[in-house]
RNA sequence: GCCCUCAUCGUCUAGCGGUCCAGGACGCCGCCCUUUCAAGGCGGUAGCACGGGUUCGAACCCCGUUGGGGGCACCA
């Protein structure tokens, strides 16, 4: 669109700065001000029903007549909650972020004073997800990636892909195809975006920067935004002139600059960068996962949108191009919530200019973290999705896995299909509290999706895995399905990820097995073992019908009856000499589809190793 | 330092004021089954951070403390 359609100039820059004080530095803080700072403040309006004050459900697409649901969601947001009567009205400071407004009315901004227009989005779900292209691919990521897709296709709404590649010197033509190939793998089609297009593009930054020039000079006009000068140093230097801290950050001091300052400093040589002028409002939202969050007006300083140089940041582009791209809810990492009050404040101005239609919901997903409870850590290897798409996670079982970090489908059950997901999620249930990434518990879902997949499908799976080894031809000749399809039920419950598949097939596709010198050790080194193979090799030479049933009958008839040993003790030189290693899928059935000839080889080849050592 | 945030078994969670001496899952430990390894079955271990308050009643609501995490850029 143009973002230009619909611009009004609504306030005169002058009359942004009324209840300021035209004095130099005056500080984002005044004294006292933290002792005003209210946690979650009991924001009830006793004047308004509940279900008025929560984001309507219908917007939500929440199931509506779900009394318990209801419940829950009233649980999550404090400002959702029936009115205590005891609680008096009169600690109720301020209004809160425009509770009419959450109901999709679109408010007449008025900056700096009275309501602040927290307005929610009306119509359809729209969700995001906007990584940028640097290096690989985090489970974190992934997870953002999943949760804001589940939130569209539960609510029926639309998920859009955007890549933020504004960062020239990091972002990579290849890690923007690995992040594609990432979401297809896992099963993440999205409705707008890369190589799908859509209404709202292009859908890369690097497309938009025109987009962003002409935003910033209408945020200019508006008198939203305005040149600042000021360097780090003399920032600073005002701080502690004013015996402040200077880690209290900048301090608006160039809202107030003349025509003829700003010219001086342009004959300086100075390029201002634009920043966006603060409300003098507290900064409220409903978090969709946290309830509401406030912060207290002038904590946060006027931030950055344009460098000296021209280029827009971060924290300009991407709520210019969510507003752009009619996003109604965020879905993020809790990292980013420090900088939620001034994407608030930009989204304020945005409406007013015309570029947004109000500003979307949020809700800020808790850190995946790794050993310990540090955030996982991007050079933490267990950290990249490729190690367990390489290691032949399934898709639906690591979906599953990342599903439970947070969210949790029902009191008694833990595994579901992706579809099962869509149907039940419900972002207002995703828990606050971090996350620990645990491997184990990964595993053990993937193990149960293995397990439960059609055997059709499991060769399918796996056969990628041992073609790479060249144990197979890809596809598997008719002789090497044949092999495979018997064997699948047997190896896929004893396997986690698929490329054990290698390990534990690998001798049904080799003429000679190669004997793991552990394994040697173990059950090839006594004499009872060289015993146990020639008795094998007699009962098996002569067998008249090689099938598994007659096989074991003749094993067990030679060994434990005949040599009169333990099964234990009689197996284990067998399994070793067949399969070369301790651990294998059940010994007959092994030995049928391998075949008499193959077998008989090898146990004799086993005597050999058993003899030497 | 300031701001924000989080707090139930080792880990992920259920819990929405009485139905909770707290449920499930992973892990761990036993036992059963068994030709190995698994799978499966049965059983066990282990938790509401602390202090106040509200209430007839608090894991749950409020305040505080403590502890953890994050953010405070002309990075994204």
């Amino acid at each position: 669109m143009d973002p230009g359609e619909g611009l009004r100039l609504v306030l005169p820059a002058r009359a942004l700065d009324r209840d300021r004080p035209a004095r130099p530095g005056p500080g984002p803080r005044r004294p006292g001000d933290h002792l005003q700072r209210r946690r979650r403040a009991p924001a009830e309006r006793p004047d308004q029903p509940a279900a008025l004050r929560h984001p309507d459900p219908d917007l939500l697409h929440l199931p509506r007549d779900d009394a318990a649901a209801r419940r829950r969601r009233a649980h999550r947001h404090p400002v959702g909650r029936r009115p205590d009567p005891r609680r008096p009205a009169g600690r109720v400071r301020h209004p809160g972020p425009g509770h009419a407004d959450q109901l999709g009315q679109l408010r007449r901004p008025r900056l700096h004073r009275g309501w602040w227009p927290v307005t929610t989005p009306a119509g359809e779900v729209r969700t995001r997800f906007c990584p940028s292209p640097t290096g690989m691919v985090h489970v974190g990521l992934m997870r953002t990636a999943l949760f804001n897709w589940a939130h569209a296709r539960h609510s029926g709404g639309t998920f859009v892909f955007r890549i933020e590649d504004t960062d020239a010197a990091r972002d990579s033509e290849e890690s923007y195809r690995h992040l594609l190939d990432c979401l297809r793998w896992m099963g993440l089609t999205w409705d707008e975006g890369p190589e799908v297009g859509g209404p709202h593009g292009p859908y890369r930054q690097s497309e938009r920067h025109d987009i962003y020039r002409e935003v910033a000079a209408k945020l200019v006009e508006a008198g939203h935004a305005y040149e600042s000068f000021s360097t780090n140093e003399e920032v600073d230097a005002r701080r502690r002139a004013a015996g402040q801290d200077p880690k209290l950050g900048y301090d608006n001091a160039d809202r107030f600059l003349t025509d003829a300052q700003k010219a001086a400093f342009r004959d300086e040589g100075r390029s201002p960068v634009l920043r966006l002028k603060m409300p003098d409002e507290d900064l409220v939202w409903t978090d969709l996962v946290r309830g509401e969050i406030r912060f207290a007006a002038g904590s946060v300083p006027d931030f950055v949108l344009v460098r000296g140089n021209g280029a827009p940041l971060y924290p300009f582009v991407n709520p210019v191009d969510d507003a752009l791209m009619r996003i109604t809810d965020v879905l993020r990492g809790e990292d980013l919530l420090p900088s939620t009050p001034r994407q608030i404040a930009l989204y304020a101005a945005l409406t007013d200019i015309g570029v947004a239609q109000g500003t979307p919901r949020f809700g800020h997903l808790p850190y995946v973290t790794g050993e310990g409870s540090k955030k996982l850590s991007k050079r933490d290897p267990q950290s990249n999705l490729d190690v367990y798409r390489d290691r032949g996670f399934l898709p639906e079982g690591f979906a599953n896995y990342l599903a439970l970090l947070g969210w949790s489908i029902a009191e008694d059950r833990d595994i579901f299909s992706v579809q099962e997901m869509v149907e039940a999620f419900d972002v207002t249930r995703v828990s606050p509290n971090p996350a620990r990434f645990d491997l184990k518990k990964a595993e053990a879902i993937n193990a149960t999706h293995l397990r439960a997949l059609p055997v059709e499908e499991f060769v399918d799976r796996v056969v990628p895995y041992l073609a790479a080894e060249g144990l197979v031809a890809e596809p598997p000749t008719a002789e090497q399905d044949r092999v495979l399809r018997a064997i699948a039920p047997l190896a896929q419950e004893r396997m986690v990820v698929l490329s054990e598949a290698v390990g534990l097939l690998r001798f049904l596709f080799v003429d000679d097995v190669e004997i793991e010198p552990a394994a040697a050790d173990k059950q090839l080194s006594g004499e009872s073992a060289v015993q146990v193979l020639d008795a094998a090799t007699a009962a098996l030479g002569e067998l008249a019908d090689w099938s598994t049933p007659a096989i074991e009958q003749a094993l067990k008839d030679a060994l434990v009856e005949g040599l009169g040993i333990k099964p234990r003790q009689a197996f284990g030189p067998v399994r070793v000499a067949v399969s070369g290693r301790t651990v294998s899928p059940p010994l007959y059935e092994s030995m049928e589809l391998l075949g008499r000839e193959r077998t008989l080889a090898r146990l004799a080849a086993a005597r050999g190793v058993a003899t030497a050592g």
